[in-house]
DNA sequence: TCGATAAATTAGACAAGGCTAACTTTAATA
DNA sequence: TATTAAAGTTAGCCTTGTCTAATTTATCGA
């Protein structure tokens, strides 16, 4: 009888820790995701992603750039020849069209619902990384909805 | 002639990268809120709330919690006598409190706008730390006439 | 009241993502 | 074409949040 006793708040307790855990998950993937996207939106404007454009672009150093540009690479989402544009491999292109798609969403929503666009632009860029699919799907039939209506 | 030529697309730079910045800065906050939130939450259903129980309710080990507490005690959010519940201070108490109310709309929010019970508390665990005023505000707007109607 | 158990802390490692300072390399231009 | 300015990298540091392993400490039930 020393055993814990299994309540109803059992299962919550672990639905509880897994939304922490796929929060810490999301902060993972996020800075591969939000340069994948900037690099691919700088190809479409520029004709050229730059690293040190990337590092004006987010608000850091080119050297933070740097490092992260290795992990990026290291994972296949880029290739680079020193002093050329960065080009984004398949998988880079693939990454980045999903992300672009995703903050589309996001910023479209929250206009849709009110918000003005700088504000939603603005927290569209923290919230994107934190959107399940499910949520996303939501998200779009609002718009949708919305776009109708108008 | 060799300053940068200024364009329309000059101020929307600054904007971009003050929204990563935004960004960066929630992530510096955000442990910080949620174990307020979570010892708020445990003291009001448990009446006491124990390292030993966040590391359950995050899912993260015992030391980790240890060495995050510290830093909440040091930036004066609790206090703590071992092996006895944790206490709020007055600051603490009064983010705990901001925090659960953000998190509330958050939630309410997207189960209002259609999004399943689970998946709403899941994904606002995140989102609720890049909501800025106006958006929680359109939110509570949104929850209000949902209400309503209903 | 004491000793087993659970809770908590400490020590030390690691990865990620920032930074500055210093250096190298390319490209533009005089 | 030779210089120089801009771009990029490297080295090395810092902070944060995670972990494991080992240790200390308090509590509680026998
Ligand atoms: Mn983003
Ligand atoms: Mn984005
Ligand atoms: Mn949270
Ligand atoms: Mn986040």
């Amino acid at each position: 009888m020393t055993e814990t006793t299994p309540q109803a708040s059992d299962r919550s307790i672990d639905t509880q820790a897994s939304g922490f855990e796929a929060v810490r998950q999301a902060h993972q993937s996020e800075m591969v995701e939000d340069y994948v996207e900037l690099i691919a939106e700088l190809i479409h404007q520029n004709g050229a992603a730059r690293p040190v454009e990337i590092a004006e672009r987010l608000g850091v150093t080119q050297p933070t750039v740097s490092k992260n540009l290795a992990r990026l690479k290291r994972e296949g989402f880029i290739e680079q020849i020193p002093y050329r544009s960065l080009q984004l491999t398949d998988a880079g292109r693939q990454l980045a069209e999903a992300c672009r798609m995703r903050h589309r969403i996001v910023v479209e929503f929250l206009i849709a619902l009110g918000v003005s666009p700088e504000v939603a632009e603005h927290d569209a860029e923290g919230i994107e990384h934190h959107v399940s699919e499910e949520t996303l799907a939501v998200f779009k039939g609002f718009v949708r909805r919305t776009d109708e209506t108008k």
